[in-house]
DNA sequence: CGTTTGGTTCGGTTTGTTCCGAACTAATTA
DNA sequence: TAATTAGTTCGGAACAAACCGAACCAAACG
């Protein structure tokens, strides 16, 4: 039974790894450390159990592990007359991503005008024929598309953080 | 003032690069290629123009080319007494661009429903005290916004079929 | 036929990433 | 003081990605 629900985790781990490695850009170890404390919780995870259940080497975790931290992804907490740290995620993890989304957007946004922009000026200085002129229409509707999602996400936002939980 | 809108359209050609290279997975080169294209439009682009445009080897253009043809991402176009080959963006890619996003955001919905169900069986079976429990008040949100994400991005689909334009 | 044009293919270099092992450190325990 | 615990640091192996040059090929031209 334990084991059935340890292996359960364990490809739960695998697959939100992928996840995030592409989603957070994280090497494949890191990606799986990510994992694995997200789907631990609150009780924390330590350096030797990732050494351990994730197979690597003490010098990998120890990497990922501190790069984890500069970006603030995790935290860790101590318990007293014990000098293992527990690692938890950062409860703003979700703010940061949303976050991030914006910021994307926003460039997104920023890149379709100044195309638009160029567009325009090669409409008008180059007297191309009718055919060979740009379409703009695209550049509005992927703009008012981008408006919405962030306007839905930052909705999203305020919701979670007036809540306050972690993953 | 060519020479002007000439480094206007380079400089572009570079953002737009670094953009689709990360949002497309491509090589440096290969998202250079696709933002030239992109920049230059109906008349179409030739393998010699990319080669001194661009700065990059025969070999480097050729392999480029090929595997954006794979992609779909381009085509071409011939002209009769010219063995040039004029490369154009396929218009459908904006299409393709939504339907990946429609495709990975039904994915990570996926994701959330696995973690989520795995969250309750632990919530359910290790007694825990209700401190250490797991929150999953978090995944329905997100799902709600992923919902609403992809309705109003295929609205933009609907509208961008209906219109039928290129970049 | 020889040459030019438009492009492909292959082997190799450069560069970067990811991980490991071994040696080390600093705090704690026996 | 010696040994253990918990972790860090560094050098390098193994692999992959990205690009280039040179040799090549096939069609068209002179």
């Amino acid at each position: 039974m334990k084991d059935n629900i340890c292996k359960e985790k364990m490809a739960l781990v695998e697959k939100l790894g992928v996840h995030l490695e592409n989603r957070e850009q994280l090497a494949p170890v890191a990606a799986r450390i990510l994992s694995y404390i997200i789907l631990t919780g609150k009780s924390g995870t330590t350096f030797e159990d990732m050494v351990t259940i994730l197979c690597a080497s003490k010098s990998t975790i120890s990497t990922h592990l501190n790069h984890l931290q500069d970006l603030n992804k995790i935290v860790y907490f101590t318990k007293t007359g014990d000098r293992k740290k527990y690692f938890v995620i950062n409860k703003d993890t979700v703010v940061q991503h949303i976050n991030k989304m914006v910021k994307d957007w926003r460039e997104v946004r920023e890149l379709h005008l100044e195309i638009k922009s160029y567009k325009e000026t090669i409409n008008e200085h180059k007297i191309k024929n009718e055919e060979e002129k740009f379409d703009l229409n695209f550049h509005n509707d992927y703009i008012k598309f981008i408006d919405g999602a962030t306007a839905s996400i930052e909705e999203l936002r305020t919701k979670i953080t007036n809540k306050q939980f972690s993953i």
